[in-house]
DNA sequence: TACAGTAATGCAATCGATTACATTTTTATC
DNA sequence: GATAAAAATGTAATCGATTGCATTACTGTA
C-alpha cells in the first residue's frame, strides 16, 4: 500500500496538485463544480494529508507544546482538556512535557519553539526556573508564548488566570455572612503567585470587614494534601482557634479535614473550612467540599484560542494580554452558619 | 534571522551535507576529526535540525499519541511521566488525546497512525469501543498499536499489564494471615478486563482458602470514589458484615473510607480496608492505605520501549507480546489484626 | 463582437534533511 | 610498493504539499 499523494487525487478529479491543495486549505478558491469533483477524488481515494510534507513547505509545526509542573496534579486535567479540545478543531495537535523534563533535558525553552517542533507553548508552572524564561524574552519566538493559571512576575508573557482576589474576597464574605468572626487562611507556596494575590486579598478583605487577625491564622502551606494535614495540626494546637479556614486549595482543604476527623473534630460542626479551585473530587469528598470554582475548561478553551490567534497572526498587535476568567462560589457541606 | 539550514552547517564545516546529516545521526559512520569539526560548525552556527523536512524524508513523525479515557484520573499520570521520559530519550515526542474526543471526531484511530501524524500509538482506555478498535486490527499500522494497564479481550495487540491477579491473591492471603476469615470484595466497572481479572482472582482464593463468601460480599463498583461510598453504605447495611474488605483500586477504598468515617465507623478498627494500584494519595490518606502496588512509571516506561522496538524495526517479529509487570504489597494502616 | 476585469486553474520552484550510489581516501596484507 | 578491502565522504534525487506567477475561462458592459 503506497501513500496516496495529491498527484493521485489530481489524477482521479482531472486537477492539477494545485487546485486539489486549494480544494482542501482553502475552498472559496476554487469553483462549485470543482470543489465537488475533488472532494469525491479524495472520498474515493481514502487521500489524507502528509502532515510533514505541509509542516515543511508552511513552516508551522501544527502543533503546540503544554508545559506544566507534575502530571500528576488533578488540577490540571481539565485544563488539558479545554486546550486540546480547541486546539484540534483547528487541526492542531497538542504535546505535553513536564517542566522538570524540559530542565532537566538541558535544552533552553526556545529550542522547543523551533518551527518544527511546536509552534508555540501554553506554559502552567509559575515555578518555572525565572532564568530559563528570561532567556525567552527577547526571542522572536516570544510572542508565542503564554501562561495559564500561574504566570511569573516580572515578565511580560500574556497570561490566562482566574478572578484570583474577587474568589478570595467572596469566600471571606460568605463566611462572615455565615456568623464567622475569627478567620484562618492556610496559604499556597511561599513565593507562588496565586499564594500571593489569595493572601493578600486576604488579609485586605479582613481588615476590611474590621477583623481580628492574629498571626498565625495565616498558615504557610503549599496547595498540597500534605499541608492541609500539618496545617490541621497547627489549628488544633491554637489556643484560640479561629471558626472558619479559607484554603488556598482544594487538596489543602481536604488534608485539613481529614486531619481534624483523625483528632476527633468533625467539620462544619467545629470549623467551616472552604477551598480553592473546585476539582472534581470537591464535590465527592465527605463533607462535600464549598469552594471557589475555577471553570478549568474554559481556562484551557481560551489559553488556546488566545495561542492560536498570536500564531496565526504574528504580525497583529493582540488586544487582549491577560484574560482574566471569572470564579464562583459552590456552596456545599463543609461550611455552616455560626450557632 | 533566516533558518539555519544543513547547508550551513556543512559550508562553515567545510564538508558535504552528507556528512553533517550522518555526523548528527550516525556519528559511527563519520571520522573522529569530521566529527569534531561538525560538531563545533553546529555550536558556532547554533544549528538545529528542521523536524518537518526529517519527518517527510524518514516518513515518520517521530511522535507516538496515548490515548486515555480521562485526563483527570491521577492513575494515569506517572504511567504519563514514564512514557514520555523514554519517548524523549528517543527523539520522540507525545501526543495526548482523550478517547472520547477521538471518538467524537468522527475519524478513525487508523487515521491517527498516518505517518506523520504518530507512529504508534499507546492505548490507555480498555473501554474504548471494541468495534474503532478491530477497524484497527487488520490495518498494516497494527504492529505499532500497543495497550497499558487495559487490553481488550478477544484483539490481538500486545500489551503491558500488572499482575493483576497474583495483586489479588496477595491481598486476600495479607487479610487472612491477619485473621481475617469473612473478606469483601469491591469491583471496577462492570466488563472492565482488569475488574474481571481481580474479581475472579479474588473469588478463586477465598475458595482456595476455604472461606466462606456470600454473594452480597463482592459489590459491584466502579473503580471511582463515588463507587467507593454507596459501597459502604452496602456495607453497613450487611447483618453480616465482613471484617475486611479488598478494593479494586485506591479510589474506591478512599470513597469507602470516607462514607464510613462519616456514618461513625473508623478504619482500621471497625474493618480492614484495602486497595489497588497505590496511587500518589494512598500514601498521603487518612489513613494511610494499604495497597497492592503498581509501578507506574515502569508501565509507562516498558510501553514505550516494547513500542519504540516495533516502530524501529517492524520487519521483525518480536517476542514478548504481553509484558506482565510485578506488583508488590505495601502494608500500612488501614489493615489490622483481628481481634 | 470586442474588451476589460475577475475568477479559476495550472506550472513548477520550493521547503530542508536523508540516503542510495558513486567516488575518494585510508588501512591492511603480501 | 602493489593491490584489495574497508572506511570516509560527496553527489544529487527524493519525500509531498504549497504558492507565486502565468495562463486560461468566464462575466458583464459598451
Amino acid at each position: 500500500m503506497k501513500t496516496l499523494t495529491l498527484q493521485d487525487v489530481a489524477r482521479v478529479a482531472n486537477v492539477s496538485t494545485a487546485t486539489v491543495s486549494r480544494t482542501l486549505s482553502n475552498p472559496d478558491l476554487v469553483s462549485e463544480s470543482t470543489r465537488r469533483r475533488v472532494s469525491d477524488a479524495v472520498q474515493t481515494t481514502g487521500y489524507r494529508i502528509n502532515r510533514a510534507a505541509r509542516n515543511l513547505r508552511t513552516q508551522r509545526a501544527h502543533s503546540v507544546l503544554v508545559l506544566l509542573p507534575d502530571l500528576a496534579n488533578p488540577f490540571f486535567s481539565a485544563i488539558l482538556e479545554g486546550i486540546s479540545r480547541n486546539l484540534s478543531q483547528m487541526g492542531f495537535s497538542m504535546l505535553i512535557a513536564s517542566t522538570k523534563q524540559v530542565q532537566d533535558s538541558g535544552e533552553k525553552l526556545v529550542d522547543y519553539l523551533d518551527d518544527t517542533r511546536a509552534d508555540g507553548m501554553i506554559i502552567l508552572d509559575g515555578g518555572l526556573d525565572a532564568e530559563v524564561v528570561k532567556s525567552l524574552e527577547g526571542a522572536p519566538q516570544s510572542n508565542r508564548v503564554l501562561f495559564a493559571c500561574e504566570w511569573i512576575e516580572g515578565t511580560n508573557f500574556p497570561s490566562v488566570r482566574c478572578e484570583n482576589r474577587k474568589g478570595t474576597r467572596a469566600a471571606v464574605n460568605y463566611l462572615y455572612d455565615l456568623g464567622h468572626r475569627k478567620i484562618a487562611h492556610i496559604t499556597g507556596p511561599e513565593g507562588n503567585v496565586l499564594m500571593l494575590r489569595r493572601r493578600d486579598a486576604f488579609v485586605a478583605e479582613m481588615v476590611k470587614l474590621k477583623l481580628e487577625l492574629k498571626p498565625e491564622w495565616v498558615i504557610a502551606g503549599d496547595f498540597s494534601l500534605a499541608a492541609g494535614c500539618k496545617s490541621a495540626k497547627r489549628w488544633i494546637a491554637l489556643e484560640d482557634r479561629p471558626t472558619a479556614v479559607f484554603c488556598a486549595s482544594d487538596q489543602l482543604a481536604m488534608g485539613f479535614i481529614a486531619e481534624l476527623s483523625r483528632h476527633g473534630f468533625s467539620v462544619p460542626e467545629d470549623v467551616s473550612v472552604m477551598g480553592f479551585d473546585d476539582i472534581d473530587l470537591a464535590e465527592q469528598f465527605i463533607p462535600p467540599l464549598t469552594t471557589i470554582r475555577q471553570n478549568r475548561i474554559m481556562i484551557g478553551e481560551t489559553a488556546a484560542k488566545m495561542l492560536m490567534a498570536r500564531i496565526i497572526s504574528p504580525a497583529i498587535e493582540h488586544e487582549v494580554h491577560n484574560a482574566v476568567l471569572p470564579v464562583s462560589l459552590v456552596s456545599r457541606e463543609s461550611t455552616a452558619a455560626l450557632l
